[in-house]
DNA sequence: TCATGCACATCAGTATTTCTGATGCAGGGT
DNA sequence: ACCCTGCATCAGAAATACTGATGTGCATGA
């Protein structure tokens, strides 16, 4: 069993197809086959249902320990290419959309204008999108939020070897329609809204599962599931009153047909925190000097 | 850069040496340097000083991934082998010595006496080993203790994939020599020891770090290291006067020459959990009721 | 200062592995 | 029933990885 091999069974997983396998991959069908062979032989289960091409059961397991040991394949030698070669040039921000706070897009900003020679780029993306890019060195900074306990850290997975800052907390809300019953009201607790109807928006806002332990409660039963980082379309689908969402209190300001209600009970919060390598690069310190005086 | 490099590159840091590498891994010293030049080829860079043998920065930063990356590695092989074979008939289990607390013996002897056909082992060691023990199947269970706040879960590294559940939780107490100035008090609280001489010893009691974290301090000053899964050991030193360590409660009963006293500030308690794979076999389901039943 | 030995580097040759391209074979669609 | 698509298999070629022999540089000690 080697990486080699793994990746073209999640190669092929992804592409539910042997021979897309190969085009994806630049070899031919024949040494896909062969590389399925041999994990196959070597493991002695079957991984793939073929026709239609589909993980097995032992299939499934390989891929979630294959996907994450992949993706520290590629952090491992990122991290020795950063250290032999730093790009001090370059500030390449990953961020989720719901820490682009005022506040941090200032510090962007102004980062910018300190440093005109600075190539900036910025790319919304989900959470664990945002890690894996700084991980592979793709970034060298993500933002990301969540909604924690005050004293909690954000739950983020894979992020060994990263180091993480606080950057931004405030109050976490509630978005409700304007006709809303609840909507009148200036704060609320949780555990009111367990049973409503929730949109589970992982990458446009904090995920479900979040607000679930921030609650210690098993509801928050999600009817509707929004994939992908828009949060003028998640705004919308509340608006419209496809179910409720959650976002940092400034963030909500000025929705129309929208009220944002801020949560007293439990003591959670909105959290960005930035992750960067244990090895910044110097617009990386820049930057996070200038979100430390905001 | 493949794992089988990786592997060689790991065995050649932890000896020291090229050749005592190469017999150990049934290689000529050939082909380790072979290897290394490879890995240091692709990486492009320098990951050993040679004579003395020793990992440079590049080096040590790509050991740091490598491990955890071929300990995942065995993790995938032993997680697939799991289900393909489960060992109904045995019940391996990996334990931190300060997870033995009596209810926690209890229900081994319990479990044991219950199917006498079980084959059961027991196997004392530090946390990480007992969490490596498990995820490469070498055992079934993992017992681990830790001083953590009430609500926190034992901070774990490398277990995700494995299933935690916490089996007995209790004061968190400071072993004292009996003639310490402090031994009188029937309770203390944590901030009044953050300048006293402490033992670190990871791998007997809970680490300094735990307690660190949990008191918010930077406090915990280690003079002393204590290498070892030995309590009785430490127990000696701390009467010995070498200074401080912390147990649960009910394991300090009857040290000679030790007092015991509960901590009441910070909450903080001594927690054990029990770590077991996804897909437990019967034994395992067998002492996780035992235990809870208790 | 120089001989010596040790330990890693290098090299050539061979063994092994891993591809490719051709062909085989089984299901699903027409 | 037929073909078409897509995975399996096979043989040969290419690449690669290992061994054993030899080279080289450094440290040691006289």
């Amino acid at each position: 069993m080697n990486s080699q091999q793994l990746r073209t069974f999640v190669t092929v997983a992804d592409h539910r197809s042997f021979s897309a396998a190969a085009q994806a991959l630049g070899y031919t069908q024949s040494a896909v086959s062969q590389h399925i062979a041999a994990l196959e032989a070597d493991l002695e289960a079957p991984l793939l249902t073929r026709r239609p091409v589909a993980p097995t059961e032992a299939g499934e397991r390989l891929l979630e320990h294959a996907r994450p040991l992949l993706l520290r394949l590629d952090a491992a030698r990122a991290d020795v290419a950063r250290l032999r070669r730093p790009r001090p040039g370059r500030l390449a921000v990953a961020g989720a959309p719901g820490a682009l706070t005022p506040a941090v897009t200032r510090a962007l900003a102004r980062a910018r204008t300190e440093s005109p020679q600075l190539v900036a780029s910025m790319r919304v993306c989900g959470r664990g999108e945002a890690v894996q890019a700084v991980l592979t060195g793709a970034a060298d900074v993500a933002l990301v939020d969540g909604a924690v306990a005050a004293t909690d850290p954000l739950p983020l997975s894979g992020a060994d070897f990263l180091t993480a800052l606080p950057v931004g907390e405030e109050p976490l809300a509630v978005l409700l329609p304007a006709a809303h019953p609840l909507a009148g009201r200036t704060t609320l607790r949780l555990a009111d809204l367990a049973a409503a109807r929730w949109i589970d928006a992982p990458d446009a806002a904090a995920p479900l599962a979040q607000l679930r332990s921030a609650a210690q409660s098993d509801g928050f039963g999600v009817q509707f599931t929004y994939t992908g980082t828009d949060t003028r379309g998640l705004s919308l689908l509340v608006a419209a009153g496809a179910g409720l969402t959650t976002a940092a209190l400034s963030a909500a300001a000025d929705l129309p047909g929208l009220t944002a209600v801020p949560i007293t009970e439990p003591r959670i919060v909105h959290r960005t925190e930035l992750l960067h390598p244990r090895t910044p690069t110097s617009p990386v310190l820049e930057l996070v000097e200038l979100l430390r005086r905001a």
